[in-house]
Order: C-alpha cells, then sequence, then structure tokens
DNA sequence: TATGAATGAGTCTTCATTCAT
DNA sequence: CATGAATGAAGACTCATTCAT
C-alpha cells in the first residue's frame, strides 16, 4: 500500500522524504543518489520506497508539489492583484522558485510526456491558472497579445536558467526582469532577419538611434542625426535629466 | 600518449569521436554513457579512451571545439558586420548553435572554474570576443550600457533554455528575439518593486497604461485613461491600424 | 554508511568478507578481483563495498585483523614464557601465520606510509609488542644486543618468504629456525668482506675450517690444518659420533 | 616469425625491449603495463609482441637472462675461487641482484611449475651450478652438510625479501649475511620444541647463557653462573678485548 | 511498519593483444 | 619490420531496488 497510509508519522515520513527531495534534488540535480535523500529525510532508504514505488514517481510527487504551490500562489494574486501585476509577480515567483538549474531544465519536461495522471492533472491545472492569469494581463493591457502560455512557460525555464546561470543574484533578477519585460506591449520584437548575417558593414556604419538603435539613413550634410525621431529624443533628453 | 598522433586515421575517429560526443551529449545530456558515445562514432570504448583520458576531458574537448567555433563565427561577424549587427547575430548563433539542453545548462560553468588550460583559454578568447562585439554594439548605440558581459552570457543561457523548452521552433525563435531585444537601448526595464507584492488590488484597479502597462494614477471624473502619455496613445493607434 | 552496524546478519558477513578477502589474498595474491572475494564469501558485490568502501580499505582491514592478532598472541606469550621464548615463538607465530607471499610482501609497506589511522595505530601496537619482546629477549641474553626492532621485522619478511617458497612445510620451518637463529648472542656474523670477491683462489687454495668456514693460514709443512682450533675439532668430532 | 631476425637493428630492439623489461619489473612490479615497457624501450608496442608473443613469455625471458646471468656468474666464481667463498659470494649475489620485490617474490614460482622449455633448461642450469656450488662448499667443510639445493633457494628468496623489506641498505645486507651465515657448519639450529610453547616462565627466570642464550641450571649458591661454558665465556671474554 | 543490509546490473576505466598504416 | 591505433574483455565501483530483520 503505497501513501494511502492514516498512521500520522507515515504522513510526516512522506512529508519529511518529499522536502528532502525537494532540496536534494534542487542542489545536487536530478542524480541525486536516492540514499542521499532518505539521509537528508532522517529515514531509511526503505522507507522513501514505501511512500513512493520509484525514483521518478518521487521526482514527480516533489514536481507536482511544486506545481500545487505555484498554483496556489497564481490563485492567490489572481484573487488580490490586479491582472498584469498578478500574471508578471506570478511569473517571477515561478522563476525564482526555480532554484537548482538541473531541476528547473527539467520543468521544461513537462509538457504532456510524464505519463502519471496525477502529475499531468496538475500540470492541467497549473496551465490553467497561467493561461488565466496570462489572459487577464492581456485583456487589462498589460501583456502583449501575441503570446500564448506556451511563450510564457518557455520564457520563464528561460528566466530560470539565466538566473542559475548568474552568480550575482540581483544581477540575475534584473536580467529576468529584462526578459519578462519583453512581454509588455510597448516592447518591439526585431523581426529576425533585421539583424542577421545579411547587412553589409557599410550601411550600418552610418549609425543608429542612440536611444532604441534603430537604423538612421544617412544624410551628407548638417549635424548628424542621434535619434530615430522626437520620441526617442525626447526619452532620452529625460533620462539625461533623470540620471 | 593521447591524441597528438598525425595518423590520419587516427586524427578521423578522434574527429568521429568528438562528434559523437556532441550530438550525444546534446540529444541524451551529460549522462550519456561513453559506450554510447562510442557507439555512436563506430569506435570501441577503447578508442574513446586513447584520444581522450577521461570522460570530463572528452566534454570539455567537445565544448572547446563548441567554443571555438563560436569564436570563429563572432570573428567574422566582427570583421564582416556594423557592431550592432555584428553583436546580436553572434548571440543569435550562440542560442541556435547550443542544442541540448544539458549541454547548454552547463555552458553556465564556463566562468573561471574550469582547470584544464586548453579550455580555459578557450573560454577567454570567448568572453574576449564577446566582449569586444558588446563594446562595439554599446558604443554604436545598439546595446544599453548597463549591461556586462556577464549578463549577455547569462542572458545567452537563458535564451539557450527557452528555445530548448519550446517545441515550436520558429516561436522559440521569437522568443529568443524578445528576449535579446531587451538589450537594445529602447527597452526600459521595469524596477522590481512596479509589479511585486507590496501593490495592493485597490490600487490597480486604477489600471495601467494599455500600451505600456506602467500605472495610471487614478481621476475621479471623467473617462478613463487607457494610456500613459501621448507617445502610447499614438503608438497603440499605428499598431491598430498596421494590425 | 560503512560497517558500524549492529545487525547480526551483517556483522555476520562482514566477518565472512573479511574471512574471504584474507585467503583469496593469500592464495591469489593482492590482484584478486573484489568479485572473486565477493564469491568466496557468499554474498554480492555491493556488499563487500557496504563494509568496506574500496579495495585498499579492504586490505587494510584484512592486514589489521591480521596484526591485531599478532599482537594479541604476542601479548599472550609475554605473559606466559621466558622472554627469549617468548621473543622466538612469537617470531614463530608471524612467519607460519604469514601464509601467502604477495600477502607477506606487502607486510613491508606495514611502516609509517599507511594513510589509515586505525592501520597505524594497529601496526604501532605492533611494533611496541615487538620492541618489547625484543628488549625483553635482549635483557635476558637471548638475542643479541646489536639487533634493532626493524631488523626482526625485515628478517620476519625473510622467512615468511623462505617459508613460501620451500614447498616441503618442515623443511621451510627448519629453514626459518636457521635464520632466527641468527640472532642469537652465539651466531657470529661473517663481515661482508670475509667472502666476498676480494679473495683470490690461491688463498683459499689453502682451505678454510671444515667446521665454520674460517680461512686457515697455510702451513707448507706436516699434516694439513682441517680446523680453526680445538672448538671446532671437538664439535666436528662430535658430530662424527652423533652422525 | 619471432625473434629468430637477423638483423642487426631487430637485435638491438629485442635487447632494449629485454632491458626494459627488465627495470620496469623490478621498479614496478609484475603488473606494469606493456606499454609503460614498451616507453621505456622507446620502442612501439608492436615490437615488443614482435618479439615476445605475450606478457608472460617477455617475463620468463627477462627472467631467464637473469639466471643466465646468474649462471655466468656462478661459473666464473667456481672458477676463480675457493669453494666456500665461489658459494657464499654466488648467494650474495643473487640476494643483491634480485632487486625489486614483486620480482623477488616471483623467482619462487622457478621451480618445476614453468613450462617454456627454455626457461626450464635455464633453470636446470641455474640449479646446476648452484647445486655443484653448494657440494664443493660442504666438501670444503664451508657449508653444513644437511643442506640441500632447495633449501638454498628459498633462504635466498628469503634473503632478497628481508633486503627489500629493509629501507636501510647496509642493515639489509648485514641481515642477509647473518641469515646466509646460518648455513655455515658452527651453526646450530634450535630444535623447533625448544623454544615454543611448552617452556613455562618460571623455568626461564633462571636466566640463560649471556652469550649463545642456551638456558643455564639454577644452582642456588653462590655467582649466578653467566655462560653455559668455557667455550662461551672465553668467546665473551674476546668480544670484550676486542670491542 | 521502519530500517538498513543485500543485490546485481550498469558505468567508467585499464590494458593485453591484434591489426592497419 | 616498426609503429601506434583499435579492440574488447575485465575489474572497480555506484546505486536503484528488493528483502530480511
Amino acid at each position: 500500500m503505497i501513501s494511502g497510509g492514516d498512521r500520522a508519522d507515515a504522513r510526516r515520513n512522506r512529508a519529511k522524504v518529499l522536502s528532502a527531495a525537494g532540496e536534494a534534488f534542487a542542489e545536487q540535480g536530478l542524480d541525486v543518489p536516492l540514499g542521499e535523500i532518505a539521509r537528508r529525510a532522517g529515514v531509511g532508504a526503505g522507507t522513501v520506497y514505501r511512500h513512493f514505488p520509484n525514483k521518478q514517481v518521487l521526482l514527480e510527487a516533489v514536481f507536482t508539489r511544486h506545481l500545487d504551490e505555484l498554483v496556489a500562489s497564481g490563485e492567490r494574486r489572481m484573487a488580490r492583484f490586479a491582472p498584469t501585476e498578478a500574471f508578471f509577480g506570478f511569473l517571477l515567483d515561478i522563476v525564482e522558485k526555480s532554484h537548482g538549474r538541473g531541476y528547473v531544465c527539467d520543468v521544461v519536461a513537462a509538457d504532456a510526456s510524464w505519463p502519471r495522471p496525477m502529475l499531468a492533472a496538475c500540470v492541467l491545472r497549473f496551465r490553467r491558472v497561467l493561461t488565466a492569469l496570462l489572459h487577464a494581463a492581456q485583456r487589462a493591457g498589460g501583456v502583449r497579445a501575441d503570446i500564448g502560455p506556451d511563450d510564457v512557460v518557455s520564457l520563464t525555464v528561460g528566466c530560470a536558467s539565466t538566473l542559475a546561470a548568474r552568480r550575482d543574484r540581483p544581477a540575475g533578477l534584473r536580467l529576468v526582469q529584462l526578459t519578462l519585460d519583453g512581454l509588455r506591449p510597448s516592447a518591439t520584437v526585431t523581426k529576425r532577419q533585421d539583424f542577421r548575417d545579411g547587412l553589409d558593414i557599410r550601411q550600418e556604419a552610418v549609425a543608429c538611434c542612440e536611444e532604441c538603435g534603430a537604423a538612421l539613413t544617412v544624410r551628407p550634410t548638417g549635424r548628424p542625426v542621434r535619434y530615430c525621431g522626437a520620441t526617442c529624443r525626447q526619452r532620452a533628453r529625460r533620462r539625461r535629466l533623470a540620471g
């Protein structure tokens, strides 16, 4: 009988194992020996197996719990905050809680391929919350309309990696913001061809807008242009005054 | 006697092993058995060991080659393209070539901690090219000034993860663009507190700019504001006309 | 978690492994596969590793146990026998119990170079007992004064090799006695030059004492001398009568 | 075609390999990789195999050469020195040239069990020389009559081990002398029972001869006896004067 | 029921031996 | 013939999983 136990100590043990596994996976990657998890939990290896029939299931349980926590946090945000805040707060939450890169990297796999129904259900709930938050934010105009839930998930995965890669945590968080801000309507995504190989050096020699980097048409006479237009000039000015 | 050999078949085998290892690491993660690599390369396990004294060294060789290719591509771009194009093209290159998530995740480790001198030298070269491209792009005004090489590396790692996470490759590439565009001067990074937990729902109820998501000051009377200012109003309008 | 267990079967298995290892090392040398040891012990390879983290440690454990038994035997002798008897009995014990040549040959290494503290302590105890027995025997006049503990150890190693080399065990033991008797005060050790290359054949043509081999001064006339002195002549006579 | 080659360079290579193998076996034990031997010899692994079909044969060749050298040295001694000198010099030679304990320990195996005819013949020659020297020395009265060739071989093996065990080489050589001196007629070998467990401590309390360690009968009155007889008393006196 | 001991399949690595250059 | 590259059979060691206590 797996895990359905009703004795208090059994439930306590299950929880201990789950926590220990969560930490272990995060700190040491998905390859931590089960023995290490058992040690961290302060139980025997057999006890781990009593509650989780194998390592895969344990990993899924950990992941499920993780998702459940995220879902709960998402729902809380949905109830308490404005759509856009809720949405971006939710994403930050996901990213910050996804400590441990091996761990994070495997969130990737969490689309449809996980076989266990419990996990599938959980992933579904997660997607539902995410989607709800996303749509709300989009309706509120806080997020670009051409973004779907899959985009958000993938971007989140990327942010977690970025955060893991950057040793300096504050700097890492800034990069995460920078990335997530790409979801805001104001962000203009460069078309891929825009800066790919086709462009020749002579064209650029002309310089680009110092504010947004957009290409500037050369003008043979007069003072060289520095900005692509009034907006950018204003913006740059404001920045100068503010800075 | 490792690898220095000049016999044609030996060189061929070394190359085969290196390629096979690259693919294997990318597809199956860093845990692929060496036997699998040997099998893919069509050689015996011993041959792998003749060329690479152990798995770690093999991994480093693969990684070194990868970096070397990137360095070469970076230098080519530096010579042939305008700064900003060169820089962003380089980043896209890195991301696109960083197939395989386990693989990518370990680019992370490529700071100083790798012990082998050859790899260290290689990482250095990589950093040098990256830094040169970054600075050139910044001088050209194509990249925000408050970004350092470490930021770029971390962001790149994140982009690679994003790309790996997104099954739909074009969509993934678009997300990458979106992220990299965060490096352009026009991008405004939200201050972290802007959309974190501190904000209460009532405050937001006031709404935010539908274009950029910036908070809007409430006004008790009149038609409710939809944008934070003229610029955004214009932009939104243009989008509507274009869409 | 290595070996500290208190479960009866675990202790039993540990003992089985230790015994099997002892025999295996003795019979097949230090290169026996661990699998062979496991097979002899009737356990799986993993069990060996549960009790001994690696082969070296296993070897040290075997060796430690061996030394401990010798120490115990030495202490028993010290308490129950007269110094000289105790000493020589101890040496014989060591030699006879040092079955297996590879095994024996590595007793050599047992000076300070073994890193494990437990083994070091054990070697120390062994040296202490050996030294005590040696000194007591020397004080009692049963052992030459110009012999130190290191000499005894080395000689013992040699005796064990001799014993191992001689297929006929009683003959081997006799050779061991012969060697150990060299430690008794009555033994005269030939100076190294006495029978080395320097001597020319003509000098020897003169002959040497038939009993002790000492060189005899030539005498041009009379019956040739056969012995170096009266003592030897007597001794030879006695032998002839006895024989 | 193995080794029968007549080309000068082939013969030279064979010799190089043989020397290198000899050193390698002596320094690193019988487990030294063939590659190491090839490296030392400055040839490729294939060349080793061209001359010696496998490692065992190579080892035998090394051993054969070793024995041949010993045989030559023995024959030289036999021709040039008096029997006893020749004999003991021969033994010392064997011992001193048997550097490297693993190597030495395996001389043990050199009785009948070696299958290759060449080696067998060589061992035979060795035995013949040894036996001749032994018998000559015995006839000359320089070696006890109750010693056979097998005894000598085993003792030699033991001496080599002793020498290997004693870090301090001069001290080691002294121990070797001490052991070999046990072969001289003057040496009295204690009967095994003489100092084995049977004796009780009270009996020894009486003390033993300070010169030869023989047990002394207690005498209740008068000055306590220190020596077992006149011979020992004289000997001790001479030592005192000499010392 | 909890424990931790036992198992054995799987992985890395070495090295004797063969074989293409 | 010489070379050194390739091979693959072991051996040490790990760890998920089972099982006796």
